[in-house]
DNA sequence: TATGAGGCTTCCCGTCACGGGAAGGTCAAG
DNA sequence: CTTGACCTTCCCGTGACGGGAAGCCTCATA
């Protein structure tokens, strides 16, 4: 399998596929033309890391999933915590975009949008009114 | 002012107030010796950007508030469209993670966590059952 | 006056996960 | 034989800075 059916079956870019071996994730075969020759495996692990990756997982998280996955002897343990740990970090990104999205509408509920210049958004901006940087970790 | 004074008081690294001034956000004076020269101006410039930072603007966003903010003849619904365009991508980021949360959540809880090496997130990220790129935007 | 500690300056590389595009080799069809 | 679609490597760019080196400047103290 050349690169662009593989990138097609697993739903990603030929460039992303030529990054994930760059950095170690994957490791191809070459045919004699220098082309990347994918097996059925390399297919699957692509897949795999794919939808790591669309879970929020780092590169590095996929890289220590992917060990996991082909560690016959892991403890579930390992990946349960590994998946919290994600968890928690998703939870806190989700509080923090809340905090920036309550203080916004509140500013922008105050401003009338018309065609003066008098706007509360920009007035809270200048002056830290219940906005600014306490409102996030 | 010097920049460690400004920096303290507007809350912001002394690097990234050089980075505004590469970019052309801020343009304090020099002194004789090569020194910035920060005036309350510059100090209170510096202060509405790490506010508008910590709500989520990106650095374009806050130099196209700035250029509000200095036009005394602006409208207020330009402001609003501009906050608005930004809560926008606020709400669909968080609906972005809660999507992830919740598929991986699921993962979670289906997984004993023990020293057995079977693992319901390793099945899940192998095989695309309700996990995967269809979750995501 | 020397010296040492702490400012300040510029400059350059690293981050993270790729995307764009150039220059050039390869393959299958007409 | 040519054309066009592949494939390859290589290098630069992204956003918003952070780290650290090399080299001035300044002030206080011995």
């Amino acid at each position: 399998m050349n690169i662009k059916d593989v990138a097609a079956r697993a739903g990603l870019p030929a460039k992303t596929i030529r990054y994930y071996e760059e950095i170690g994730l994957i490791r191809p075969l070459r045919a004699a033309n220098g082309y990347r020759a994918f097996r059925e495996s390399d297919l699957h692990k692509l897949a795999f890391l794919g939808r790591a990756r669309s879970l929020g997982f780092t590169i590095e998280e996929c890289r220590a999933l992917m060990a996991l996955y082909e560690d016959q002897s892991r403890a579930s343990a390992d990946v349960k915590a590994l998946a919290q740990s994600h968890l928690a970090q998703i939870a806190a990104k989700i509080e923090e975009l809340k905090a920036m999205q309550a203080t916004l509408t509140d500013l922008v509920s105050a401003c009338a949008g018309d065609h003066r210049p008098d706007c509360p958004i920009l007035a809270g901006l200048a002056s830290d009114r219940s906005s600014g940087k306490d409102c996030c970790a």
